[in-house]
DNA sequence: CTGCCTGCAAAGGGTTTGCACATTC
DNA sequence: GAATGTGCAAACCCTTTGCAGGCAG
């Protein structure tokens, strides 16, 4: 639950060369603040409650947007599920195949660790964008979190 | 292009109490024959081909069967395309965003490096069952294969 | 004012499903 | 012979798209 200003969001909108329209701000300004990495159509169904005008087809949109100017990314669960996550810290995700939650978690020692590796290596005929770790397995209470200490 | 017998795969089947019908032959062994982890629409392209009789339906079916059984596994590319690999063996996946092909990438050191990790570490509330390396980036030369020394 | 963005609704594409028939064990 | 699996085609999502009107810069 992360909190940023209207004020910012426009501006960050604006230096990825995107109008700050009403329904940017408000798709952007939900992943943000509720970063639960939803689909699409659950953004659309949470945001239509506030904003009962926009379009479904626009959320779709928004969200490609804003993945193509990179302030957004998207992962898929392994059923081919996309999510989209407003994070662009470096973190794995925790995915639990019975509640289809996603979690995220930061980690700077795996991080390097797997950084270091490839760096180490030579990677022939190909450009490294970007080392996705995802964690699968099963929460044991699905109602409290995950923690790793 | 791993070789592995009809009599061998008759067997794994009915060890995962799954009978040995016809299209689950086909569809199994080209998934270990061909591991280029196709989508479930590919699988069935080129599978009509030598037997047209089987429904596309069918093959979904079937993949679902397979995973399920855990005799397969199921991949999500970024985008939340399906793509399924008879490999089950730990490794990681290079995914190449301009062809969108999948390679497999095998690596003991890396294995352990995140395994032991994980062991280290105490996660409560969670029950690992597995743990997926994602490598996204381009390659230079696309008819090439990615290779990392 | 101009070009980009949106709402709407229809089309698209991959996946699932119900049914009657076929097949394996 | 009983239970399970299959072919077929229609139904079902989720996502994309074309268009006419709206809005930000």
């Amino acid at each position: 639950m992360k909190s940023i200003s209207i004020t910012r969001i426009k501006e960050i909108l604006n230096d990825s060369g995107l109008k700050a329209t009403h329904p940017r701000l408000v798709v952007f300004s939900e992943l943000i603040k509720h970063n639960i990495h939803p689909t699409a159509d659950q953004l659309y169904d949470h945001l239509k409650i506030d904003h009962p005008s926009i379009a479904k087809g626009t959320v779709y949109r928004i969200l490609d947007h804003l993945v193509s100017a990179g302030l957004v990314n998207q992962v898929s669960t392994k059923q081919g599920i996309r999510r989209y996550d407003a994070n662009l810290d470096q973190h794995a995700h925790i995915y639990c195949i019975k509640t289809h939650e996603i979690q995220d978690y930061y980690n700077d020692e795996l991080d390097s660790l797997i950084r270091d590796f490839f760096a180490r290596k030579k990677v022939e005929n190909f450009h490294i964008r970007e080392i996705k770790l995802q964690i699968n397995g099963e929460k044991e209470d699905p109602n409290k979190k995950v923690t790793i200490v």
